[in-house]
DNA sequence: ATCGAAAATGTGTTCGAACACATTTCTTGT
DNA sequence: ACAAGAAATGTGTTCGAACACATTTTCGAT
């Protein structure tokens, strides 16, 4: 009773040639004489010819392979979410034929992360998802890929994405920029505010830049000043935090440029305006109790998801994959944290 | 080389029996002898199988066909973005045999309502996603399609979802404390505060509920006011903002209970914090102009594509469907606006 | 005209699940 | 013990696309 779709065999039957010349106008195999090509096309052209993907991909009948390099979350809980959002690809998309392995190095050790590439790339994976670092070999790593041509995904930060690679993650510049929109909407016009980073690494400087042209182009008279600390352990961070925060006690505003505001905040003894980033457990406790305000949501586990099913879907349905994902800079309060909980 | 997933005919050979007969084990369909059923089953407990959902649903091969019931969106521009949804979904699914047919009523018309209901239903479809509407015979509908098990979703605002239904939206309640949250952050402890409903709809409600919770349990010494205004031809809407403005210049942070805070922010002179909804044009140019400080992002469109897709999903690859998908409650300043854009 | 090669076209099989149908095995009454 | 009927089990077909393979047609060279 319902119009159902057409099918190869619908055409053959319109052009009144057999499937075979069909298939062969479809994928311009050629060994088609112009008069039957010019009969299928023209059928094409009336009816919408859409191929069912449940019986390409049956057809095909081929297991995907993804591998997933990624710092090992039981090192840095930092990668937590990450992994969930991995499990929870990994169970989406097995009843269609992918699979995912992990490749788990530790964050810190040069060598395990080449060991681990070693075994990823080695196990010659139709795709890779990885976390952007700035490990050595790296770029290495991706030529090597390229080579291969193995897709390759990235997520966290922002890597600019070349050929047959794929970016998820967030517009670091622009959630520096909201982390100043939120500062400067609440304190004096003549505030010092501050931003501090801690466990200083590279992606942090763009937030900065982002921050401070936020007010530059408000042409504010706000005082900017940026400080850093360290969390290794025979450094005495939170002596030098509380040194800190007493010699610049006219402060009133704080953007801690990564998940760490934790540490700083709980060595604030009174309240400040404290802008940070991601949603720790610890992150969260500050958040609910009032003594951090925003908190900028990387949405890691939402990026790891998106990037396995990025590529799923491009094989198993040949869906378009886009170089560039980038994901809302998600403002969060104690009001509206449950939403963005897993 | 690579471990295809087990299959039917697998699990056939490791048991012993034909595929026939595990069919019938796996689909509870009887004629199976105690000994068959019980060397399946325990094969089915070694392996974990997981059927092929593009095979399942090829064999199938049914046309899926889902009504939607929605405002005209020439009729009122708020629906537009909800078609946007729409429109997207049905590109995503047509290729799977989804088929989708609008229904779009005169807003403020009862007939038309019924007429498009009536349309709709009449046609048997297998689902039915509309947007909640304050129209009458609402209640009736919904009996009516669960009768006829009809599975309906709705989006938009808040519904208690009962068997066979699904809802997509947000808290409107929370959405209240959000605003009421941003607001206090900028209000100075005393200050007075606003809220403002524009062609008061029931939903409003709820979100002045939630503001005025949230302001009560800080035991704050803040005023809280509220007002209504209505757009229609016949009254002078702008004079009665602008007198109300005069009257209560000590006013200092505003909260417009759904998208029509530009109206109000049209004829404000000078600037006090406010918080509206919706990523309306116009809002957004004020937002931009720094004229509103916030919005609320309901994403209509998301919810009408997630509510198509949630019940593609079911349908197609028998994804469970929950009774209820509560959005995340998106705040939005000139900074972040960009990325939550179509 | 006739053979051979190349070009054009048609046929058949596969993927995995679902189900209709065919066949075998078991049970029961006489 | 044997037929009849029920129960158990096995076989075959379908869905749509893809591709291997079989068959037919065309055309040039002899």
């Amino acid at each position: 009773m319902e119009k159902k779709k057409h099918t190869i065999k619908d055409i053959a039957q319109l052009a009144g040639v057999s499937k075979g010349t069909v298939d062969r106008v479809l994928h311009k195999r050629g060994r088609v004489s112009q008069e039957a090509e010019d009969s299928v096309k023209q059928v094409l052209q009336q009816i919408d010819y859409q191929p069912n993907p449940m019986a390409r991909n049956l057809k095909n009948n081929k297991i995907y392979r993804i591998c997933v390099l990624l710092p090992d979350p039981n090192q840095d809980l930092y990668w937590i979410p990450a992994m969930e959002g991995i499990k929870d690809a990994i169970n989406e998309y097995k009843p269609f034929g992918v699979t995912i392995k992990e490749h788990l190095y530790h964050p810190y050790d040069s060598a395990s992360f080449h060991e681990k590439c070693d075994e990823a790339l080695g196990s010659a994976p139709d795709a890779l998802l990885m976390a952007t670092t700035n490990q050595k070999g790296f770029v290495g790593l991706l030529e090597d890929c390229k080579r291969k041509g193995i897709l390759v995904a990235f997520f966290n930060n922002y890597i600019e994405a070349r050929k047959n690679q794929t970016f998820i993650g967030q517009d670091l510049y622009q959630s520096g920029r909201i982390a100043a929109q939120l500062i400067e909407k609440f304190v004096a016009d003549t505030a010092k505010v501050a931003v501090v980073h801690i466990d200083k690494e590279q992606h942090m400087q763009l937030k900065e830049e982002g921050f401070r042209s936020f007010f530059e182009e408000r042409k504010s008279s706000n005082t900017i000043i940026s400080t850093s600390f360290d969390t290794d352990p025979e450094s005495e961070t939170l002596r030098e935090i509380k040194s800190f925060l007493a010699t610049h006690s006219d402060i009133s505003g704080i953007f801690i440029t990564n998940s760490k505001a934790h540490i700083f905040v709980e060595c604030m003894k009174e309240h400040r305006i404290v802008v940070g980033y991601d949603l720790l457990e610890q992150n969260i406790h500050l958040l609910k109790e009032g003594r951090i305000d925003f908190l900028i949501h990387q949405k890691p586990k939402r990026q790891a998801y998106l990037g396995i099913g990025y590529i799923a879907e491009h094989f198993l349905f040949g869906k378009p994959i886009s170089d560039q994902n980038l994901l809302p800079i998600d403002i969060v309060t104690s009001e509206n944290v449950v939403y963005y909980l897993d």
